[in-house]
DNA sequence: TTGTAAGCGTTATCAG
DNA sequence: CTGATAACGCTTACAA
């Protein structure tokens, strides 16, 4: 131990790895990280990664399961000890399966394959809760606003929408746009058009603001207030007028709970079976939906 | 080639890293991710440094030295190929060149020693530039916020500012607290004090947020508008009434361009003269300064 | 207790 | 051009 401070010696993890069969690293793959929910998971994964010991290979898909591949290869071959994934849309299960090999993986907010690892938000009973909201508020028109539908949290999202709109006697009315930009233009154009819409719930941050700004549009041509409901919390909700009532994901929670499960599954051999943690979403009450 | 197929051979990076003495791994060590500007960052670092055929290791120091330290060690005794990194406040140069080890290094947002290889905007011009915006607008009494002065980004935008005020012959007045909750009572209570401020430049994206909800606060006690001037465009900055007018970084850019330089470093046995990208920030004038 | 040897999967080198 | 061999730095098992 003397020779080793006076010399300065230090161990080679690749070495170390190469003989153990560990390597201490944990591939993420997310679809981005730019967007606040993703990056506080990352950063939740992150720290908590650390307390393993181990360290975090992060990798971006952009939602194009022809990058996922690409880059699950990149951890296959790096001999990474486990992954966390959100799949992107359209990843076929069996391949998906087969790319991981050896890896173990824990699923993050969208399932990968039936009997998975997964810690996800319980979306359709979040979506579900929100429209009752607006519906007990006593409007009627409801409308969902989505970015992408192939995406599983928000195709979940939609569907617990429908369900309580059918229950309620009401017509579901989904608004779909590719980005950012053309979602606000098309919640722009359904709030002209008849029926006359009295809620608007937005089934992610992304789509939160869209709406927010069609209806803020609008809002200059036609008083009567929309009410609206976005998904996943951000610092802006809060910020502008009215305030933002919104759905909310225990994030940290969530990623925590994920790290921790892969590596269950990496200390044990892989042999317990699957878990699924799927927590429920809080509904913060601010103005925006007509509460205050 | 037929075997290899046939027998779904893959190779195994860890032993092709031993044995080669290169692992393609970076190393990505940052305050954290939260942030909208680091999350920027971080997603371009990782796009970019797929295009070398790499991977990133994410670390996150919390502005700790301590922390920073744990990880360069990880990422020497993982034979990191370089670093990227926002250094904690208070970090000494010289034991982080030691703990750097051979490995290349390009510090983003914040120097870490005097002759290393840098991309960083040109804090103090933005600054200037700032606190001149505001006094062309007529307006005299100008404080700036910033939540840790220990940051070399925010000392330097304080210098910038200072410098400023003190050409105009203005008294400089800075805001300075811990955190977000804080630094937006600071601001409160700067705002009720005498001189009665006409303007407010808030360093960072955090300091812009806070500045805001004291300035509406206030708004409802006092009328008389005061401007604002935030720095790191966030999506909030054009969904708050009045929209708010920022120095923007070329983020993408600068973000690309370390990276572009560490693989330089990287490849060319790091005998290169160091370079020093500083970009300028951009005045993006939205209603907040009083321009429109 | 201390020391030696084998092997993890590559790749570079050197003989055949 | 093909094929065997050594070495990268570590750990584990076994021998002295």
């Amino acid at each position: 131990m003397e020779a080793v401070r006076s010399l300065g010696y230090e161990p080679n993890e690749v070495a170390r790895s190469l003989r153990g069969g560990r390597t201490n690293l944990i591939g993420v793959i997310f679809p981005q990280i730019v967007n606040p929910y993703f990056s506080r998971c990352v950063q939740q994964i992150e720290l908590e990664t650390t307390r393993f010991g181990a360290s975090v290979i992060l990798l971006t898909h952009q939602e194009d399961p022809v990058k996922q591949s690409r880059q699950l290869e990149v951890l296959r071959r790096s001999q990474c000890d486990g992954v966390i994934l959100t799949a992107a849309p359209n990843s076929d299960p069996v391949k998906l399966k087969r790319e991981l090999g050896t890896m173990p993986v824990v699923a993050l907010d969208r399932p990968i394959w039936d009997d998975g690892d997964v810690v996800m938000l319980q979306h359709r009973q979040a979506a579900r809760e929100a429209t009752l909201h607006l519906l007990e508020h006593g409007i009627k028109e409801i409308a969902c606003a989505t970015t992408d539908p192939n995406i599983y949290s928000f195709q979940e999202r939609i569907l617990g929408y429908e369900e309580v709109m059918r229950q309620a006697g009401q017509k579901s009315h989904v608004i779909v746009a590719g980005d950012y930009g053309a979602l606000q233009d098309a919640v722009h154009a359904s709030l002209l058009e008849p029926p006359r819409l009295g809620g608007l719930i937005a089934l992610s941050n992304m789509a939160t603001v869209s709406a927010m700004l069609a209806i803020r549009e609008i809002h200059q041509i036609q008083p009567p207030k929309v009410a609206l409901i976005g998904f996943d919390d951000v610092d802006l909700a809060i910020l502008v007028e009215p305030a933002i009532t919104v759905m909310v994901q225990p994030v940290d929670r969530m990623a925590r709970e994920t790290v921790n499960l892969l590596f269950r599954l990496i200390g044990s051999g892989r042999d317990l079976p699957p878990q699924r943690i799927m927590p429920e979403a809080e509904l913060i009450r601010r103005n925006s939906c007509g509460c205050l």
